[in-house]
DNA sequence: CATGAATGAGTCTTCATTCAT
DNA sequence: TATGAATGAAGACTCATTCAT
């Protein structure tokens, strides 16, 4: 199974894995440097060599993993989103309130981008090229992860904690949106490490509470 | 001057202007004619030969007035933001509250999102493209339009209208973002015209209200 | 002994002869699945893999009875060829006039093709091929092929049945490329049955009686 | 227009040509260049790169003529098809014996082995493949030549001097492959000048007398 | 200014062959 | 013997850019 990979590159010891290494191991490592790489590069300006010699393979090997430059760049999305969505259903078991599992949510997915800084560039950056080029390409999981927030803000409207005049289908691309931008943002300009936690804060508090200033008063005493 | 064109390519009579036309009048029609075809092909897929034909001109007359195919992309952003700009500041002239300024403001970019689709999908899809293997490119001009929503908040702040415990940085993101978002799926799927209008106001909502029930009715009973 | 095999793939029953298998059978298996890619594909659009598979075998195993891919096609001609002289051979011995044995060669050639229609193509197609880029293979057996028929001329004319103005070497080659063709004709256009019966009686006439109503006699007259 | 070359390659002053060179020439001079590698290598076996060093033009110039390589091949043989059907044509008008027009086109043919025979190499055994593995392309102007033959025979039929129990179309299979395969031996092995001009008659006597000494007169005798 | 024919560097992909097991 | 995963060399084709007219 292919893991959301910490940033460093296995430079060294590449050869005498054959013995040891697990089964679907080498699929892992290419998707693995492929990420690497496209984050370095961008799709269009990565090459299959480039990823081979990341990946320590032979190019050609690439193909008996992957029918083509595009499928790695599918199965990048899908695996490591597959992952993702695991990780934050995990992380959202048993939290009752919808508002803290919206806090939950846009601090995973903030932190999982702090972890995986190149898995997100190229979530962020590709997937967008893909979803113009790539016609034929449905991005279901995409849509899935997507639907997290959507079902808490659903089960937010039937507990009464959130008002019901939202469009579920609005609200999940205004919260995505927000985040991808910052996301955006903290990639692009090298910030100091607690930004993300800090934007974590600030998006929840102003998805929540709003940017008036009487609402957000009433809000704060409701709560403490 | 390179015009925000409307959305109909100029098939006929690209011919007999040669006498008639205007100075700069081919510089644009190149930057018209590539905005059509980055929006159809995207950036990568785009050929130089494609937007010439496009624009009623040879290719190699276009190298006498960009300095090559990324010139063209960055020409692109440069000149319809300056010219974005210009029309935003102009409808927000005379405006005094800042929560109505935000308003118009998210009205206004999906307007202009709505008239101008092709031109957008090249500042959303493209533009993050260019952010990655255009390292040397600062897009000042989209820094500029950026911070259109930083002041509306600062002044907003300043006048006691929105909370102060948000940060500049992450909220004219945040904005952004949730807007780049909403744009996207208007484009990518084909949704009714009445769409950017409802996600206008949703989107002010959310931005202004918050998304807590008590906070919303409150700040709702405030306005009433 | 690689055999000329009938036309249907030995598709099932496949695995389990590892016990039951002669000597050699594997050898042979391969080239009778070579002889059937190389018909369906041409030598150059062959793919070792796929031949591996129509053998039922690794394709790494193909490399423990043949050198390389050329020499795969090669071992087919000599070895078909050294069993379709065998053949030949025998179905000639007995027959006294040159003529009748003129005649029996292009029927039993004509009805080897239509047997064995995949073996022809590949000699039809594939061995002209080879003639060019295999410089360094000197077509042997084919060439003891052609001399089958140079024999029968040779014999006819010592029996004072043939005319002596004939050159060998002009003659069988004549012979060859018109059976070629009309074989060639066979196999790309598929027509009745009946076809190659007519043909090998046509083709008996033309070379024995000639093409001019009664040319031969009023030649040998003119002539003398 | 594609001329049917002759054997030398024009090495030298291929530069400064431009001023001087027709219109179409470049198409030509390709053409030309692949006949003369085709010929060396073979169709696999020929590289555009080196077409393209042959015709003294930048490897892309070719696909400004071509759609790929193998248009090049279909160009070869419709473009030299079409001259020699027209030299044929114009050498047998005014010839109203059938019989000597046979002799004519026999010789015919091969003299233009003799002249071209780079490209009777490529329309030997390049053709051939074509057939193949080019399911699409049908050889209209191959049949157009062919056809030659066919006509020539029924008019000798219907003139009363050629026998009329011969079919027309394995008869002109059976003059083309007999052709055929003259010719390459002829290209394999190196012989004398001479030979063509033997070969030549020899075949104009088997085809037209046929192999038995006295044979069509007691054979029509018999057989009537 | 304008043209568009020509260029040729650049890369994905295939597949014959090897070799560790 | 047999396997089949891995290799990596090789080539058709594209297209941004140039430049002679």
């Amino acid at each position: 199974m292919f893991i959301l990979a910490g940033g460093s590159a296995p430079e060294a010891e590449v050869r005498n894995r054959t013995m040891a290494e697990k089964k679907g191991a080498k699929h892992d490592r290419i998707l693995e440097a492929a990420v690497r790489v496209f984050a370095r590069k961008g799709f269009h300006n990565s090459r299959i060599a480039e990823i081979a010699v990341e990946a320590g393979v032979a190019s050609g090997t690439i193909y008996l993993y992957f029918r083509n430059k595009d499928d790695i760049l599918i199965s990048v999305f899908e695996e490591s989103l597959d992952q993702l969505i695991r990780e934050v259903e995990r992380d959202l078991v048993g939290i009752g309130d919808p508002r803290e599992q919206l806090r939950r949510f846009i601090w995973h997915h903030l932190r999982m981008l702090k972890e995986h800084r190149e898995l997100t560039e190229v979530l962020q950056v590709e997937l967008r090229q893909s979803s113009k080029f790539m016609k034929e390409y449905v991005p279901t999981r995409w849509i899935d992860y997507l639907n997290i927030v959507a079902r808490i803000l659903k089960e937010g409207q039937k507990k009464g904690v959130f008002r019901k005049d939202l469009s579920l289908g609005i609200y999940k691309r205004a919260v995505f949106g927000a985040l991808d931008e910052i996301a955006l943002y903290w990639i692009t300009t090298r910030r100091e490490e607690a930004f993300l936690e800090q934007a974590a804060e600030q998006l929840s508090r102003i998805l929540l509470e709003g940017t008036e200033l009487k609402a957000a008063a009433r809000a704060a005493g409701t709560r403490a």
